[in-house]
DNA sequence: TTTGTATATTAGAAATATTATATATGGATG
DNA sequence: CATCCATATATAATATTTCTAATATACAAA
């Protein structure tokens, strides 16, 4: 395994983690408070074992935690930055459409 | 080639293009204002065909910009939302680690 | 205790996606 | 046309995702 990483490749790591249109859905359950695996797997629509693979790499990389209560482990957000970063995305989003309604813009108009 | 595509996917895919260390390295050279590919090569130390790809990547998604200037031609930034969004991704990086240090003291605690 | 059931995780294989490298092509300029 | 700068493409090496099946864990009932 390689030792000491880069300032950009543990970036590029949290970036990684967040590129999955399912964590993305699961950290968006999440951000008004915990739900069991159950339950997400209601909202996902895919496979139990799926979503706690999902959820295992999130725990893993430091962004969720567990606790169980009886049958149910409930997951919860390790930190609000997480839902801070994912809306700042967005905003990245809407910028990018417009660049490529620049782009066609000028092809169009030559 | 799949065609509406959900916000989550949106988002995933503009995470997956910022998640690349090199990717990352580029952005942050560009960060104060244009450069030529040339001069990407030499900060990055890649080779050439390399450092094309991946600004491609990202004149595809229209994170960047280009223009020609005779023989060089020199890559921008297209927003500077992509380094507000990196600066707050290394706050969750920050929060990560906080987090790791979390699980060990627990774990050696009991 | 043991048996059954519901919840959740894990392991390994198969399918996909991404990245790097080598090579060929395109475009500008002297 | 020769040369430099940049991009495109094909391919091989890696990494990720998903699926199936097996394994844990808690708890209740017989």
């Amino acid at each position: 395994m390689k030792q000491n990483k880069t300032l950009f490749e543990l970036q590029a790591e949290v970036c990684k983690t967040l590129s999955s249109p399912k964590r993305l859905e699961i950290l968006n359950a999440l951000k008004d408070g915990e739900k069991t695996v159950s339950e997400l797997v209601d909202i996902l629509g895919v496979p139990k074992a799926n979503v706690s693979q999902h959820l295992a790499v999130m725990r893993h990389k430091g962004i969720l935690r567990s606790r169980r209560n009886g049958v149910n482990i409930y997951y919860t957000l390790a930190s609000s930055k997480v839902i801070q970063a994912c809306l700042l995305m967005r905003e990245v989003l809407t910028d990018q459409m417009k660049e490529r309604s620049r782009l066609i813009d000028m092809a169009v108009k030559g």
